[in-house]
DNA sequence: TTCGATGGAGTTTTT
DNA sequence: CTCCATCGAA
């Protein structure tokens, strides 16, 4: 058999890793060390050199993409096909468990999922039916509390009664209500899959006992951002004799606030026998600058597993850091840099501006449309959560499973049919006293004549409009039926009206329902293929935006760059309050993630990084003056360059009469105010006084004019 | 059902 | 400031 092909291209530690011997690995990952090849490459390894079959395989990522990408590479790298091996997300994996054991688990055998803003819906009903003030008690709050016990393992029985914290108890109360109304409904949130799949080994031996002889290895990817269920998942799974490889680096867990359990990767070789651990610190993404700057901020955390990031490559250039005035200064410096970097002749798609948090784009945006530089934000509203789509497949979803109360809800008066809120109160009403889903309450209301004729009829024409769209799914296709359901339910023609482009969009967005049903492959015989539709749309939202690819500078919050990388990184607002964040200063844990958080934005550059912050920014309203972000101090000054602008202020034009001599102003700098001839003061916006003073500035050729003034006032 | 007023909140979001 | 959810009136 030969190997070379496998360990050849890799260095000596990912060659350790991917050549390990021993029971168990822990492979630290720095940012751009190669981590998927190493997955990759010790996947190919196993089946290569050790003889194990493809089949008997684990490897779980966190998204979809990764499973993607894993499986594309092992395709491209073996020359085999993945579709029987077992790669995918946590979720999908525990997905895919609970369908071939719905009885096990003990759930129906058509059980849905529900997506984030189901379970939001549901848990509004909820609070709603028992009558819980929603100011008091928002169900966002209640909601994050659910998900936040589901992560850490626990049902509602399992939580001890919270003495008399009124606020324990009604979550409490919340939470056991929506459990009961989930089994009612055969409804599975995203968390629930995990748990489930979970109690499925605990519960079943005998089918744990066949899982654990059936994988030999398990592999995990990003291992620092699993949750304590999913960490219990795989310990049991793994058990003491299946072994597990996991990929990750703990300098770059940032999702601690949504259940991620920095710990699992940190005790993970007190936790798992024989467990050797391989540090991959060679880099091959960045300028030794930027991974030094990298490295120096990273060192102020404690309690790391320790890891320095080095590369063999250039030097490169300095950080650069630019002080702007305000947000609007510090966005059109960006854009210039931008231009500059185009007018060398580079891709706008290499550089990307990264934020903390998605308000920021606002003015990058605008900024961007002023110069009619292209530009694409990631993130936002994905394909499969539109409203106009979640629509579509609510419809979709009670063909298959009429007791799907949440999709019932949904569609129930969408497009609006007469079936107003008093009527749906009552079918509510009816379900719950009777234990029935709303469906068949819906039969019981009819049948008793609990209502008026008039909404009786309205009823009677929404189970009618179900049920033909019901029996005419059975002879069409599945873009057959998109299109059916689209155009039958009225959906189409609702949206239509919708003035303004919106409507249109949403039009558009139906017809693209009906191509991707179209191009959908069913991969398994046992279910309907509408169900598997329904399941991967719940499952694998879909990308934001299917068009845009056109050459265009990317935006995105530092989350969503993970894992991601451009030669030329804006790092913009960075100022105290903001990043770190204002509610993560206080605590020094919370503190910690916003610097893994620095860490990851420096280590997506490759080439360039130029870091930015406003001496003020409007913000919610109101001005705010946020010092340098203390981050920006952790970086070595020799690392760094500051740019200012110089800048020749002109005469004021609607100060002719005035003896104001043209002056050098810097930007940037303490210095905000200058005498202008006969004692007049002009304090720039951001520097409190008596003077203020409006400036925008318009750039031609190197000259800067100050082109609108504003309140001014001498003294 | 739709509109407008009103109030409250405003970090990050793999599934 | 601006987005939104909610509520009351037409």
């Amino acid at each position: 058999m030969d190997v070379t092909a496998i360990l050849d291209p890799l260095n000596s530690a990912q060659r350790d890793a991917v050549a390990c011997e021993s029971q168990n690995l822990l492979v630290l990952a720095g940012a751009g060390s190669g981590k998927t090849r190493v997955l990759v490459h010790r996947i190919a390894w196993l089946i290569q050199a050790q003889g194990l079959s493809p089949f008997s395989i684990l490897a779980v990522t966190f998204t979809n993409k990764a499973a993607r990408e894993m499986r594309l590479r092992i395709e491209e790298m073996l020359h085999i096909g993945t579709h029987g091996m077992w790669v995918g997300t946590f979720h999908g994996l525990a997905h895919r468990l609970l369908k071939s054991h719905w009885k096990e688990a003990r759930l129906p055998q058509n059980f849905q999922i529900l997506d984030s803003d189901d379970q939001l819906r549901l848990v509004k009903r909820i609070c709603r039916q028992l009558e819980l003030d929603e100011s008091r008690w928002p169900a966002r709050q209640a909601l994050s509390y659910i998900n936040s016990q589901k992560d850490e393992g626990l049902r509602a029985a399992h939580i001890e009664a919270p003495g008399h914290d009124p606020y324990l108890q009604t979550m409490l109360r919340i939470y056991h209500a929506y459990e009961a109304a989930c089994e009612r409904g055969g409804l599975v949130d995203f968390a629930e899959l995990l748990l489930r799949a979970h109690e499925l080994w605990l519960k079943n031996p005998s089918l744990l006992e066949h899982y654990q002889q059936r994988f030999r290895h398990i592999l995990v990817d990003e291992f620092q951002d699993t949750n304590t269920i999913q960490y219990a998942w795989l310990r049991v799974l793994a058990g003491d004799t299946v072994p597990i490889v996991a990929v990750g680096d703990d300098d770059q867990s940032i999702y601690g606030w949504r259940g991620a359990r920095i710990e699992n990767i940190q005790r993970f070789s007190d936790d798992f026998a024989d467990t050797r651990t391989v540090r991959l610190e060679q880099n091959y993404r960045s300028t030794s600058t930027i991974l030094r700057a990298a490295n120096a901020v990273i060192t102020n955390n404690f309690g790391r597993l320790g890891k320095e990031l080095w590369t063999d490559g250039e030097e490169g250039d300095p950080i650069t850091l630019y002080a702007g005035f305000n947000e609007q200064d510090e966005a059109r410096f960006i854009v210039e840099r931008i231009e500059d970097w185009i007018k060398d002749g580079q891709l706008r798609a290499d550089a990307a501006i990264l934020y903390r948090s998605n308000a920021q784009s606002r003015v990058l945006e605008e900024a961007l449309i002023r110069e009619a530089v292209p530009y694409r934000i990631y993130g936002g509203q994905r394909f499969y959560e539109r409203l106009e789509i979640k629509n579509a497949l609510a419809y979709m979803r009670l063909l298959v499973n009429r007791g799907d109360d949440a999709a019932l809800e949904r569609v129930i008066n969408t497009p609006p049919r007469g079936i107003g809120g008093k009527t749906v109160d009552l079918v509510r009403e009816v379900a719950r006293e009777r234990e029935l889903p709303m469906w068949q309450a819906i039969a019981c209301v009819q049948e008793d004549k609990m209502l008026p004729k008039r909404a009786l009829t309205a009823l009677e024409g929404f189970c009618v409009l179900v049920n033909e769209l019901d029996s005419a799914s059975v002879e069409l296709t599945l873009d057959e039926l998109a299109d059916h359901v689209i155009s039958e339910s009225g959906l189409v023609a609702f949206y239509k009206k919708e003035k303004g482009e919106r409507g249109q969009a949403r039009i558009e967005n139906l017809e693209e329902l009906v191509t991707a049903a179209k191009q959908f492959a069913p991969q398994d015989q046992e279910l309907s293929p509408l169900q598997e539709l329904l399941d991967n749309a719940a499952l694998d939202a879909g990308d934001a935006q299917a068009d845009a690819h056109e050459d265009s500078v990317q935006l995105m919050t530092l989350h969503s760059a993970k894992g991601l990388e451009f030669p030329l990184v804006f790092l913009a607002g960075m100022e105290e309050n903001l990043f770190p964040h204002r509610m993560s200063i206080e605590e020094p844990g919370r503190l910690e993630e916003e610097r893994r958080l620095c860490y990851v934005g420096i280590t997506r550059a490759m080439q360039q990084l130029v870091i930015s912050y406003a001496e003020s920014r409007r913000l919610h309203g109101s001005e705010s003056y946020n010092p340098p972000s203390r981050f920006i101090r952790e970086i070595p000054h020799d690392l760094m360059q500051e740019v200012r602008l110089h800048t020749t202020i002109s005469r004021p034009p609607s100060l002719a009469q005035a003896a104001v001599p043209d002056t050098d102003l810097a930007l940037g700098q303490r210095v905000f105010h200058q005498v202008f001839g006969e004692g007049m003061v002009l304090n720039f916006e951001g520097r409190g006084g008596n003077a203020r003073v409006e400036v925008n500035f318009d750039n031609e050729g190197s000259k800067w004019l100050v082109v609108q003034y504003a309140n001014l006032q001498a003294m």
